[in-house]
DNA sequence: GCCGTTTTCGGCCCGACTGTTTTCAGTCG
């Protein structure tokens, strides 16, 4: 897949007609790219069928283009808006506070042409001295240089989420506070978030903001305004916005600050073509109004609830998951949205490991802890002995199997334990023998380290090995490594053609196979969401994975383990 | 550069905050 590389193509002649003052065509580029960014399809593959121009906001011009550089690697009209300047546009920008325009004059002015640059010059003083620069953004730039090194610009959602909630309740406690609501990508359930953005409502939000900033356990206070505020909490200076906005406006402002940023800009050219107006304050019917200047000019539409505003809009409320302008505003207005799968829809959990191999837990523990979760199933599936140190092997399976075997006979846990193994694909097929492999419960295969040709030897153990379960199927770990390079849609449709689920892998780290992904192969395969449990606790990671089906347009239909025990469809 | 059941030309989402200057450009979401 080349969307990410085109993409990223589009926003760097973005970023550079910017920096020229070129006017319009900087937004019709990122627009552009933004949307092959969310594409479900391979761009390569649309390009083939020569279909470019039918992608939202790419017209002749960006086509052509996009297709010179599929064809040919280069893209002659980017290397002449570089021209001479050896500028690394992408790595300034991602400064938080520069953009394209503080970039050039930092070019100009200081001959910055990369972050090392820029670093040095800030420490040595002289960006301050720039004409309309001071010590103030000079520091603030040093701070997120740091910050970007560090790494630490996202957080993975999983390890933000107990954060986020107690800083939402501690909210709800305060007296200042009326209504609170954690918005913006957290609620859309982004697989890593860039802050915590929290909406609310107060009878006096001088004293809210009081209350907010005033927190003893703030690191800093980023900013602070009337409505609006930004801090830092520890341990890694997580960035946690607050919001606070009018009792009538709440609906509105929930649309607005949950976004994306996309679903908004489609919501609003949705209103734009009724002659209205939405805002974070509400939808305004703007027709009769000449000065449209004011941030409540007309007659309200639809302010005080989520779905007063959709509803005006003619949309049925769309679940925050499948804000990401990927067709849900089409779907919503043709009443064709999807019945979200819910957590408590779950019935059982398909891969979960114990202390036979890197769990830390027993296979009693892990079964009390799946029914103390209510579940009706659990699937005990340690790694063979090719992935880790003392994995099971052909006598520490039979061992297991007496465990689970005694654990089910106690009439005190009431979760049925099922007998399965989380396989390793080698160049030489699986690390479990096949005697095994037929008398286990589920097989959940996966690759652990990328063989030379991932795809064909993943298709091959699909094709030839009684496998249930493709696991964590990319192998990827976010902010850390991406996904193994290989032909997914051969794989998919392998995995399709012999009843092979692909499992989304509820670990914060990995929520693997990735959402686009899901969204793109939900018609052609199941899946199942599975926690991947190494601890008792881990148990509770089962409704990140369910966010990602969701996320990835996901029925209870599409997700196995929503079904109960006797007609899952495993061989047993 | 893109787009169009009011347009093939003339528009292009919108508001808060910062830093620096003194009325606003730039950035962010």
């Amino acid at each position: 897949m080349k969307n990410e590389d085109v993409a990223q193509l589009l926003f760097e002649i973005a970023d550079l007609l910017e920096m020229q003052d070129v006017e319009y065509k900087p937004r019709a580029y990122r627009q552009a790219a933004r949307n092959v960014q969310s594409l479900s399809a391979d761009i390569e593959a649309i390009h083939e069928r020569g279909e470019l121009d039918d992608i939202d906001g790419v017209g002749e011009s960006i086509a052509s283009k996009i297709a010179e550089y599929l064809e040919t690697g280069e893209l002659d009209y980017l290397q002449q808006l570089r021209g001479d300047l050896d500028l690394d546009i992408e790595a300034l920008t991602a400064v938080r506070g520069v953009g394209p325009k503080t970039a050039r004059t930092l070019y100009r002015e200081a001959g910055i042409t990369d972050l090392e640059d820029l670093e040095q010059a800030a420490r040595e003083g002289r960006i301050g001295e720039i004409e309309g620069f001071g010590a103030q953004t000079e520091a603030n730039i040093l701070d997120h240089i740091e910050r970007a090194k560090r790494g630490q610009e996202r957080t993975l959602i999983g390890r933000a989420f107990s954060r986020a909630e107690e800083l939402h309740d501690r909210l709800d406690d305060a007296e200042a506070f009326d209504r609170v609501q954690i918005v913006g990508s957290f609620r859309r359930r982004r697989p890593t978030v860039g802050d915590i953005d929290i909406l609310a409502t107060a009878s006096d939000a001088e004293a809210a903001m009081e209350t907010f900033c005033g927190f003893e356990d703030v690191a800093e206070v980023r900013s602070r305004g009337e409505t609006k505020s930004s801090i830092t909490v520890p341990p890694d200076d997580l960035q946690v916005d607050l919001r606070v906005v009018e009792d009538r406006s709440w609906g509105a402002a929930l649309v607005y600050f949950t976004g994306s940023k996309d679903h908004n800009i489609t919501l609003r050219d949705r209103a734009l073509d009724r002659d209205w107006k939405l805002n974070e304050y509400g939808l305004f019917d703007v027709s009769d109004v000449k000065d449209e200047g004011g941030k409540r000019a007309g007659e309200v539409l639809a302010s005080e609830t989520e779905e007063a505003v959709y509803d005006a809009l003619g949309l049925a409320w769309i679940p925050p998951e499948l804000r990401e302008d990927t067709g849900e505003v089409a779907a919503a207005a043709e009443g064709r949205l999807p019945a979200l799968v819910e957590t408590d829809e779950l019935r059982g959990d398909l891969q979960v490991h114990t202390d036979y191999s890197d769990g830390s837990h027993t296979v009693r523990e892990m079964a009390q802890a799946a029914d103390d979760r209510g579940l009706e199933y659990v699937v005990i599936t340690d790694h063979g002995p090719e992935t880790v140190a003392g994995g099971v092997d052909g006598d520490a399976l039979a061992d297991q199997q007496a465990d689970i075997a005694a654990v089910n006979d106690d009439d005190a846990i009431d979760v049925t334990v099922l007998h399965g193994v989380e396989a390793n694909v080698t160049a030489d097929g699986l690390d479990i023998d096949d005697d095994w492999l037929e008398r286990l419960d589920l097989v959940v295969a996966g690759v652990h380290t990328p063989p030379d040709d991932p795809t064909d030897r993943l298709v091959e153990a699909v094709e030839s090995a009684p496998i249930d379960v493709l696991a964590h199927p990319t192998n990827r770990l976010l902010m850390e490594r991406g996904g193994i390079d290989y032909d997914l849609d051969r794989v998919v449709d392998a995995a399709a053609a012999n009843d092979v689920a692909l499992e989304i892998n509820a670990q914060p780290e990995r929520l693997d196979l990735d959402w686009r992904a899901v969204k793109r192969h939900r018609d052609a395969v199941d899946f199942v969401v599975s926690t991947d449990a190494h601890a008792t606790e881990e148990l509770d990671y089962l409704h990140l994975g369910v966010a990602q089906a969701r996320r990835g347009w996901c029925e209870a239909s599409d997700v196995l383990n929503t079904e109960p025990l006797d007609t899952l469809p495993i061989d047993g």
